[in-house]
DNA sequence: AACCTAAACTTCGACTCTAAACTTTATAGG
DNA sequence: CCTATAAAGTTTAGAGTCGAAGTTTAGGTT
């Protein structure tokens, strides 16, 4: 995972400016919704890599044994279903449980109902690794929401939740991992 | 940049359904929120990485043409500043400005002044690219947020800026790049 | 003037992901 | 039965990134 680079990005004001400069047609208050969102967005996964790295942990780990908790019990996954929920490609799956096995994560085991099956299961370290990365989040998170009134906490989550519906309208499903891309 | 891989996340009201099965100190309103920001943003990338395709550039190199038109007359910029502003390593922009050149989007010169500095310079085909991208990117956003009145895009947008500035308060500078990553 | 240090970029090696080819196992037809 | 096809994972080759070491140039010190 390792260390990553200084960023440096002009203010959110300036930029937008910028974007009014150079480019005519544009609606600065949809530009402000969507550079903000690009921004926020990083930086929380930046926050989230900060905290999980003190558990030793990556972020695409973490997202492993989220979707394997999640899943309910017996907390069970195959490969290719875990690929499917984090948008990897299986080859990707395959080398990144490769990892999480040798760092005792979750474990591999052939289905032996029918052999061309293979089991991941989280281990108790994995769940217990998962547990305290959630708890440093929901810190983070609720920090983060601070200063926003119940009201306000109330609105945002039904307006994002509009925007989503809307984008999973346009964009029938089919995405999948995306380098983080700042829009901003 | 290639085809992504197919995406198949259960439902949002599931998955935070399911977190409260198994991590009991959730506040459910804030998780929407968190949730729900993680995928609509990692829809949008895909969804602009979908429209860039279509005019042969990748989401990565969209963001450097972004940053050096933004940058303002005369449009360039150094390798290391690149690097900074898109919160990559100067071995990664080093590469990615190799593929670019070969692409007819930028150009690299030596700044004779300065001989150990190096200028990128947006070319009219990457300028050119650039606004097209643009557009299809504000019809994008226009058809995202249709649903939302005057009034919510407005205070959606300064919520919005209350948590970046929040987040930024909290997490002083110095992230970069990061995996996507999927809160949800 | 010779040296030292810092800055800017590139090169190198390791790692992770994608796409495509391959292997193994299960199921359906002839 | 025996083969054909499909399904699930793994392996392989190539692309892109990071961290660290290396190279070149500028500028200050003695």
């Amino acid at each position: 995972m390792g260390e990553t680079p200084h960023v440096s990005e002009p203010a959110l004001d300036e930029q937008i400016a910028a974007y009014q400069r150079e480019f005519a047609d544009l609606d600065p208050q949809v530009e402000q919704i969507v550079s903000a969102l690009g921004r926020l967005n990083r930086r929380m996964n930046v926050a989230y890599g900060r905290q999980n790295a003190t558990l030793g942990i990556s972020n695409a780990e973490w997202e492993v044994l989220k979707a394997l908790v999640l899943s309910g019990p017996p907390y069970q996954l195959g490969p290719g279903d875990l690929a499917k929920r984090l948008g990897l490609t299986p080859a990707a799956m395959t080398h990144r449980i490769d990892r999480m096995v040798d760092e005792g994560l979750v474990t591999r085991d052939r289905d032996e109902s029918n052999r061309v099956r293979v089991i991941i299961e989280i281990t108790a370290e994995g769940r217990g690794k998962w547990l305290e990365a959630m708890r440093l989040a929901t810190v983070f998170e609720g920090d983060l929401v601070q200063d926003l009134s119940p009201e306000e906490r109330k609105s945002l989550g039904e307006v994002l939740i509009r925007l989503l519906r809307r984008v999973e309208q346009t964009q029938p499903d089919g995405g999948g991992r995306m380098e983080d891309l700042d829009r901003a």
